[in-house]
DNA sequence: TATGAATGAGCGTTCATTCAT
DNA sequence: CATGAATGAACGCTCATTCAT
């Protein structure tokens, strides 16, 4: 029998170049990196991956492909709590599970975060089908009669995914995992009801009413 | 002063290594492609600067410097309206005029979101400032009592800045300049009126009261 | 001004490439022994040529170019002699001059034998068309009655080529320069004349006759 | 003797070089792909060859080995037929029954067609024993007064070898056995009769009388 | 000062060879 | 003996940097 073949060969390597991959990016990352933090031979490097790119596909497809799991419409539910106070609460324990997973995989997230070029698009897609699901369960949110009629549903949703993408960068800064459901009710707060006073909100919705004619015209004649 | 045959090339090279580093980040960037697209010899790069790294930091350093004017804080304004409708409106053509230098140099701002790397840190940082501006503002409409005084503001920050990134990068996938005023009066709506109706903000107030308990303990145990 | 170029330094390359590819081949040459050999860096190999295949490729384009000025087929000469005598003596002349180039660029025929795979059929089409004006040679003899026409030419043409083939061959193992023109008066009797005396030429032509039928019917059977 | 698992193991891999370095020469062989047609390991290979080079050469001179029996000189045959027209029909049948040998082994005569470099040498050596038996033959024709005693011995058997290799190789580019009797029927005709008719041949003597001088000469002074 | 030819360290990849099983 | 995973030297090519002019 040949020596037999290290079965952690394959996953020490692909942790290593995640690694790597992590703080070096796709052209900064040199194989021989890889393969020392790895502990083989720059030949077992290519036993496992063709060359240096498919290893960077393997890392990213895998993480991406767990990543979608994330990604739920509401029409996937069959549960889905009628009484908005429990719906309130299930969005909650479903960011934070997200959340909780993301910052199992905060390697991962500053790889993607740093990749550009060619392997951009994966995760520019995951951003887009992100906001799109988003879109999806503002409409939903909508027909229930629980999100409001007078925005534009497409920024919303740009909003609400770039809010959390922040969330998500500042918990990489951190060392220790941050207390997630605090964070993540006060987002709730903030998408939900806003963070103006009533004093400041009336003030807007007042306001509102001139600026939302310019703003209509704007669609058409584009400001400046 | 030293007599320069042609005191325009430095800036002529560093808009050609703008453009370049734009298209293709620092590893993709040749220093050959640099001088050909501003018409000097490669010798001529040397003389101005030390290696292609300086001349990338001259780049990015020169946009930071640019941007940073951007970031002011409500102190150092003497004239902001008292009135809340006015201060709204005002706020509005802030956040345009910002958007529209934004996109004025879109070019570079490619750049800085595909960089990674060792100059990360310079997007950070920038981000960072933003984000202690907009907790600055919070803290000053609070004290003028139009903002709640019930949110974490340091994460209502995060999510404020992180829309408004969101906004800058759907603006950057665009091929035309989209119409920003309309984009923005809609942020404004969101962050200051947030989404729900009035049925689920009861709701979300009369679930809170519990849940803020347990957020609370939350900061000191963390959570799972 | 710049550094001028060494206007020697292509030349003096191609020269190492010839003489490191006629001891080497294709394969088996290494940029870093021919640009050694040039007394030049291996950068310099690749600002003359995009790769060590185009400098091969050049090599022997150069070179065939040179050798397809040799392939002359009759009606190129409008003075060609009329009277046998001074017919061969004409083209014993042609042939000497043509092996003096031969031995001049001898170790360019010392690459060409030892060239093999993607580039062989460069040669095999240079030596295809030496048969063939070979062919279109015997072919006009025959026309002006000076060559037997009971023959194959084409098995003729193979033997012609094929024994001049080797005459150089045998050429290409000496050190100095052999009696070129002893060796192809040499030649031209061998072809012209044949090998036997009267006694064994008599033989021949007899036996030919019995086995001529042999060989017809060999042709549509195939032997054995 | 040692008990082999697989006594054949050895022969195999020699068929599965010879098949593959016949393709694609000494470097472009990968011993992979030698372990593969033989359906062994990699391992297997070095049990039987300390090296790739030692399995090309053994390929080579196994090859040669059985190559140098179709080399006979005359003084082996005890029973050469004394009649001329017997001995023309003995000689084509030996031309024949060895063409059959070499058609037969095409792949091998396309191995050592494309080997070059350190290994040309035994294509070399075995051409060079071809042709001295060939001088042999000639030798002995004379001695038996078959052959004319004009011409340069050594120069006509480069002449014959030379046109029988070239036949060799037109074999090769056969897709199907070639009518071999008739091919080398011709060829003993060119050899045997020349090409000349009885015109040509007579101007031919003519002009080598005082041309034979000059080539005289050219021994000793080397022309030009 | 300005040029661009020349340099050479460095990297991705290949593959003959070794060796633990 | 046999296996094939593991090794690492070697090579083609790139490109930031230098320097003679």
């Amino acid at each position: 029998m040949s020596r037999s073949a290290d079965p952690l060969a394959k996953s020490t390597l692909l942790r290593a170049a995640e690694a790597v991959f992590a703080d070096k990016g796709l052209e900064g990352a040199k194989v021989e990196e890889i393969t020392q933090r790895a502990g083989v031979s720059k030949g077992a490097f290519y036993l496992h991956f063709a060359s240096k790119e498919e290893a960077f596909r393997h890392v990213l497809d895998a993480f991406f492909a767990r990543c979608s799991a994330l990604i739920t419409p509401p029409n996937a539910f069959d549960d889905l709590p009628t009484d908005p106070e429990e719906l309130i609460a299930f969005a909650l324990e479903h960011d934070v599970s997200t959340f909780e997973f993301l910052w199992q995989n905060r390697a991962m997230l500053r790889i993607i975060d740093g990749c550009q070029g060619t392997h951009r698009y994966l995760l520019d897609a995951f951003l887009d089908s992100t906001q799109n699901n988003a879109l999806d369960w503002l409409k939903w949110l909508q027909d229930a009669g629980l999100c409001r009629r007078d925005v534009d549903l497409s920024i919303a949703s740009a909003l609400l995914c770039g809010g959390y993408r922040a969330l998500t960068m500042r918990m990489l800064a951190q060392d220790k995992r941050p207390p997630l459901r605090a964070w993540l009710a006060d987002a709730q707060q903030v998408f939900l009801g806003g963070l103006a006073t009533e004093r400041l909100r009336e003030a807007f919705e007042a306001a509102r009413r001139p600026r939302a004619r310019r703003a209509a015209n704007d669609m058409q004649k584009v400001d400046r």
